[in-house]
DNA sequence: ATCCTGCCACCGGTTACTTCA
DNA sequence: TTTGAAGTAACCGGTGGCAGG
């Protein structure tokens, strides 16, 4: 469990903060709030638009005052988005401290804090339920072509069994058969024709009828593509 | 020990806004 | 300039865990 190196005080990452870094990058406008006015500069400018967002919100935004009013929706800085996905991406929840001291940090509210990760845990979950969703549903075309193959190669070794049907009991001298029907008696432990039809047939039959099953390996494989909770 | 209540955090689903092709 | 799709911040209602009475 990767808890967040803060204290009850302070939120201590090695990361830059908005407002806080020496050069922190500058957002392209449009990637500002459009609802701002159109900053030129550096750290200055980012601060303010931050400022000037936070007032806005105060006044104009449900999640500030209780709603009444059509909700506007912030657009995060890349500076603030590139913050938390850091966060994010050592933990993927926050204690009430934890939250309090990255909206902070951030300049924003710990409610948008929180709705931030709600959002981001639930974008998460729907990414890897597609991921898990792709891999299915190639393991199931895999499956189908195995199974596909697998009737077809039953078809032929029983059209072989009853091309040849003396041969299961006497292993006696028999016309030569093609090399890749060959195969070792596992009870009598000698090469026979009719071993093959009646094993591998058998066999066949088995991976046939066990091909419904998912692995062990895969199941557990998709599991541990969930994301670790805590 | 059990039940009830209030609080809080979280989730799934949805809405509404922004951005971009 | 308009428009539809995609992305996402914010909201809503429901649920479960926990503490206190």
């Amino acid at each position: 469990m990767a808890f967040l190196p803060i204290n009850s005080s302070s939120l201590d990452l090695s990361i830059s903060m908005p407002g806080f870094a020496s050069s922190p990058p500058r957002p392209s406008a449009k990637e500002l709030d459009m609802n701002r006015v159109p900053v030129v500069g550096e750290a200055a400018e980012e601060e303010r638009a931050v400022a000037e967002r936070t007032e806005e919100e105060e006044e104009s935004c449900s999640i500030n005052n209780g709603g009444g009013q059509p909700r506007k929706k912030l657009s995060l800085s890349k500076h603030q988005s590139r913050l938390l996905e850091d966060i994010f991406r050592h933990n993927h929840s926050l204690n009430p401290k934890q939250k309090e001291a990255l909206a902070m940090a951030l300049q924003l509210k710990p409610r948008q804090v929180e709705v931030w990760f709600q959002n981001r845990r639930a974008r998460s979950k729907l990414k890897q339920t597609e991921m898990e969703y792709q891999y299915l549903r190639r393991w199931f075309g895999s499956l189908t072509e195995q199974n596909r193959r697998l009737r077809r190669e039953l078809e032929e070794l029983r059209a072989i069994k009853v091309a040849l049907p003396a041969v299961d009991s006497s292993h006696g001298r028999q016309p030569p058969l093609p090399v890749s029907t060959i195969t070792m008696c596992p009870q009598c432990k000698r090469v026979t024709a009719a071993t093959i039809t009646s094993s591998r047939a058998a066999a066949t039959q088995t991976a046939i009828a066990t091909t419904a099953t998912p692995p062990k390996a895969v199941r557990s494989a998709l599991k541990l593509q969930q994301p670790s909770q805590g």
